[in-house]
RNA sequence: GCGCCUGUAGCUCAGACGGACAGAGCAUCGGAUUUCUAAUCCGACGGUCGUGGGUUCGAGUCCCUCCAGGCGCGCCA
């Protein structure tokens, strides 16, 4: 059983195929106005063989023409302007749709299991510190594409990273010996370790040895120091809480939660193999790996040398890097066989990931994997997305610039709840709340995911919390208008939604023929596409972008169509399939991004 | 100094892999509700796609120059 698309694409694909002798040749889509439903065009192959490419598309047409089986769903090829354009026959094409909409039900859009895993890095935040609204888009960024790529077919096990070790834990170390308050720590952690945070650096401004009093009391927590180990211990578990219950509010879950503090020894092992090895080597007192220039590995000319990366400094303790290392080599070993090692971080780390993608490949070469499987390059695939600045700047937790994240989200719940207020005044206030949450959150989340990763943010409340427009609340507000059409259904109407018969369906079909009623069922058609195409791109504002398009098709057909008046029994069944399975879809596809939707707003 | 990213309508952004006339949202102006929730719909206004070259049958998309902004560049994470 598949998607009745992506069969039509694979078979004017395999057709193109065989006419031009290539592989993958180009089949798209053709401009709205147009009723085609895909277009190859012929400009290329035109070239090598020296011909018109009108000529050859009026040739390609005639002969796939003639070709064509009677039981096909293509209807007929027609040349263009150098394409050949593919038309199907529409009320069988509708047909399938609204059959692989039944049969698939809540799984519509899923794709079968692919017996490859893929492990995410995401969020992985400092947890020294409170979160802020930087933490944001590597939490949902990452969520959004694990949910997208298991709907795509792939295992995947998201892992949260959470950095609670390394010299800032010296640094709150050393801080609290000089200004801790013994009862402030057990009454409120995070804003007592937050102060602690900021006076040592601003002290060290002034003093820059205190960095050096940091690096021995992290050195002295390496090294197994009680009374260092105690107060770690205490710090981490308090920040921890703290987070887990801002982190929930988002909805997410992770499958693990790694601590770097875990893969001290492992990190510490692996610098002499590393140097066993001739991977790295020792440079002014520290071991370095060098690098040749081989990054990226796609490009055809050979980039510049990379800077060495530092595994230990030369008082022999690990870094970042080493601990990041070694999680890596873990992740390899207890999940394969790893298809990608995918990570979710700020675009700033660019070339910290490309050291990091150069010393795996390296390890790779040499064997360290134990896993036979892992032979392929590039298993390492790095997610970067653009920085949240503020409009005074850069956030900078020591400086005091600063959004916090359950500010945001309480900001964001608020403003909901004004406008429910507003909009459905007879709302139950608890009822309220909970719609509140999901409209509000989903607001933050969707501002976030329906850009390019790529672009950089300045943060701006207007901008994340629109409620109207290209926004998660217009989405939701589309399922919801889908929601309660259902509800008013009539029981028997209902009944036979729930179990639609083979028959129904010509009989809808028939029915289907306002062209906002054939622009939402040829919509929802292309969700598997959606999906498979944010997957593949690992962008989830290309599903962002699709449900906009969805609920924009509902609210012209909602507008143009009535559903429960309909004139006849079939024209209202056929309306009501269709609202079901838009709501559904939106559903499930806000779902992939990680937003609820609530069932009235 | 070197490297990476970004630059599309007044503002915020889609236009991946070069392809059929550059699209949305917001803002502004005008219209639509005795009818399934108007957080909606329809229309108007608005763009020499940062600049200048080049490659190509074809460039917002690829290459080079320059301009503007952001980020990074051995012992932080």
């Amino acid at each position: 059983m598949n998607y009745v698309l992506d069969r039509i694409y694979a078979d004017v694909e395999s057709l193109a195929a065989t006419e031009f002798g290539q592989p993958n040749p180009e089949v798209r889509r053709p401009p709205k106005e147009s009723e085609a439903i895909y277009a190859v065009p012929c400009f290329q192959y035109a070239k090598e063989k020296n011909t018109n490419p009108i000529k050859l598309a009026d040739g390609l047409s005639a002969k796939w023409n003639q070709g064509l089986q009677a039981g096909s769903l293509i209807e007929r090829f027609e040349p263009a302007r150098g394409y050949v354009n593919v038309f199907v026959k529409k009320k069988t094409l509708l047909a399938r749709i609204l059959k692989n909409l039944r049969d698939f039900g809540e799984d519509y859009g899923n794709y079968p299991e692919i017996n490859k895993t893929i492990v995410v890095d995401y969020c992985s935040p400092n947890i020294a510190k409170p979160l802020s609204v930087g933490h944001l888009r590597s939490t949902i960024i990452g969520q959004a594409l694990i949910n997208i790529l298991r709907a795509r077919g792939y295992r995947v096990v998201g892992i949260n990273f959470l950095g609670d070790w390394g010299t800032q834990f010296g640094k709150l170390l050393y801080a609290f010996e000089q200004w801790g308050n013994e009862k402030k720590l057990a009454e409120e952690p995070i804003q007592h370790l937050l102060e602690l945070y900021v006076r040592f650096h601003k002290k060290a401004k002034i003093n820059p040895a205190l960095e050096d009093d940091a690096r021995a009391a992290f050195k002295r927590l390496q090294q197994g120091g009680e009374k260092e180990r105690a107060l770690w211990q205490r710090f981490r578990g308090s920040s921890l809480e703290a987070f887990e219950k801002t982190v929930a509010r988002l909805g997410v879950k992770f499958d693990h939660n790694w601590f770097e503090s875990e893969f001290e020894e492992r990190a510490r092992e692996l610098v002499d193999e590393l140097l066993a090895k001739g991977i790295a080597e020792e440079s002014e007192g520290a071991i370095i790996i060098r690098f040749k220039p081989l990054w990226p590995a796609e490009s055809p000319e050979p980039p510049p040398a990379q800077p060495p990366l530092v595994i230990r400094k030369s008082d022999g303790t690990t870094l970042y890097p080493t601990r990041d290392l070694a999680s890596a080599l873990e992740r390899i070993e207890r999940f394969q066989p790893v298809h990608r090692l995918l990570y979710a971080v700020a675009s700033e780390q660019t070339l910290y990931f490309s050291q990091l993608w150069n010393a795996l490949e390296e390890m790779r070469k040499r064997g360290f994997f134990k896993h036979a499987k892992i032979n392929q390059p590039g298993i390492l695939k790095y997610i970067p997305f653009g920085m949240v600045s503020l409009p005074t700047g850069k956030i900078s937790t020591r400086e005091g610039r600063i959004v916090y994240l359950d500010e945001l989200l309480d900001e964001a719940e608020r403003r909901a709840q004004e406008i429910i207020k507003e909009k459905n005044p007879d709302m139950p206030k608890d009822a309220r709340a909970q719609v509140a949450r999901k409209v509000g959150i989903g607001a933050v989340i969707y501002a976030d995911l329906s850009q390019d990763r790529i672009k950089d943010i300045v943060f701006d409340w207007s901008k994340m919390l629109a409620f109207e427009g290209n926004s998660a609340p217009y989405l939701q507000y589309a399922a919801v208008r889908c929601a309660r059409i259902l509800a008013k259904a009539s029981p028997e109407d209902r009944k036979r939604l729930e179990e639609p018969k083979d028959a129904d369906i010509p009989r809808m079909v028939a029915e289907i023929e306002e062209p906002e009623s054939i622009e939402l069922l040829m919509h929802l058609g292309r969700f598997p596409q959606a999906i498979a195409e944010a997957a593949e791109r690992y962008a989830p504002h290309a599903l962002a972008s699709y449900l906009y398009d969805l609920a924009a098709a509902l609210s012209r057909f909602y507008t143009e169509v009535p559903v429960l008046k309909a004139q006849t029994d079939a024209a209202r069944l056929a309306r009501l399939t269709l609202v079901e399975a838009t709501g559904r879809v939106l559903r499930r596809g806000l779902a992939l991004l990680g937003i609820e939707t609530p069932e009235e707003m």
